[in-house]
DNA sequence: CGGAGAATTGATATGTCTCAACACTTGTGG
DNA sequence: CCACAAGTGTTGAGACATATCAATTCTCCG
């Protein structure tokens, strides 16, 4: 929650690349159970900074489809897309993820990612190592309670993708696409009813499951019936009953 | 839990439904390793008997969407099915298990179960308690790693469910259906080209996200095509690498 | 035998994809 | 500052795949 003036300028206004590659902080388990909104018990030790952070710039990979595991990794800000690339070539968008999630848990017991990870704007990660020496260091503390408790979540993550995404109809889906946006906006206590969406129209169909043409023509269906308000990406929710009404 | 007499027949057409329904014995650590295929350190206590099994008949739920988590459940033997249920009153299934499968990841982290579980057929399980106390007997035999590990490994074979759903056409999600269901019958030691399906069509069709009808339309088709044949549930794949060739 | 659910198959309606044209935004370089 | 290119987004027309509705057969059990 840290950030000085001059990595201020670096990250936003895109000068001085160097600084910003070879920059290297860390941080507290304290900052990671915040992130992670967890709210079980934890070690004493909260404020000793030993949590490695990265940063990765929009359209930049955070790992690929098949690299060796090498941790978890908790988004501290931006936002990011995972994807599997099969074997045809073609990239299929699996989740967009921001502040406060976590990639790569399906890494831990394969000994590898199992989807590539990419940002859509610059991001800053934490690495969360899941590895046998540092089981050992905090084999009594709660982390490893926490780690799981962790990857579970992102069982239940999948489940809502899974249900969002099996929507009969494309509109109802888009519909539920901007609910749950919404929703997760709001729970990072932004605007529920305001924000900008980052990913282009084509990751959004990738996502659930039909053409870029189909999530525009959806949109613009559902600014004509006055219940949201589109201009490119910028999304304004007029009646999130209406929005949710949709289902049927 | 209990149901008396006429059921039972109703049921498995014979014998003992109060031993049956009544039966309870127990799992060693041993056994639960071996279910899950798992390859990490554990403990020399291998062969306590401290895991509870349940016995789920066909068509009862092991566990209802809502319902306050009771652990994990790895499954012996049987076949179960997921699904979530829409406020409209809608099923979808999420995934179908066998052998060696968890249930119930989801609610690790949300104190409930994120879906409902209910057996296809006759089933037994063994119940994974995740609580304080269960990880205070285990803090240092491995037993804690061992579950994580297992959660991670739901999440990817939710990704791998994913995948399946999200592919163009229904005859190739079929066609990936019938592919992953060969290969898990594969990894149990059974035969990868001629197996029963334990589910329906409607099933078969809300897990893949299109209608029953194009389901048997795919099958029919596949089996036109010489590359499968299908007489109900009973299913031959005569050739492994056309079905997976299909995919174009 | 009779009934209920499961599965197949056909005819039609409907929704989405595909292909195409165009407008808008952004960044680049003259 | 403008021209330009590349990427993004919108919209339209027609082709195609799937959903829907309906009729029939099959299978399993009582």
């Amino acid at each position: 929650m840290f950030v000085n003036n001059s990595q201020a300028q670096v990250f936003h206004a895109n000068s001085e690349v160097r600084e910003f590659d070879l920059h290297c902080e860390w941080s507290t388990l304290n900052e990671v159970v915040q992130l992670l909104q967890y709210h079980g018990p934890c070690s004493a030790e909260m404020h000793k900074p030993i949590f490695r952070r990265r940063r990765v710039r929009a359209g930049q990979t955070l790992f690929l489809m098949g690299q060796a595991f090498s941790g978890l990794y908790l988004i501290r800000h931006g936002n990011m897309k995972t994807a599997i690339t099969h074997a045809e070539g073609s990239e299929h968008v699996m989740s967009f993820s921001m502040q406060g999630d976590v990639l790569g848990a399906e890494g831990v017991c394969q000994q590898h990612y199992g989807c590539q990870c990419s940002a859509l704007l610059d991001c800053e990660v934490i690495r969360l190592p899941v590895d046998d020496s540092f089981f050992n260091d905090h084999s009594d503390d709660g982390v490893g309670r926490l780690l799981y408790w962790t990857i579970s979540r992102e069982v239940s993550r999948q489940q809502l993708a899974y249900a969002i995404t099996h929507a009969a109809k494309s509109e109802i889906r888009v519909a539920r696409f901007l609910i749950e946006q919404s929703e997760r906006h709001a729970t990072l206590g932004h605007s529920a009813k305001r924000f900008t969406l980052p990913m282009t129209r084509r990751d959004i169909g990738s996502y659930l499951n039909v053409t870029l043409e189909t999530v525009s023509r959806a949109l613009s269906s559902l600014n004509q019936l006055q219940i949201i308000d589109v201009a490119n990406r910028e999304i304004v929710i007029h009646s999130l009953d209406q929005l949710q009404a949709y289902e049927g």
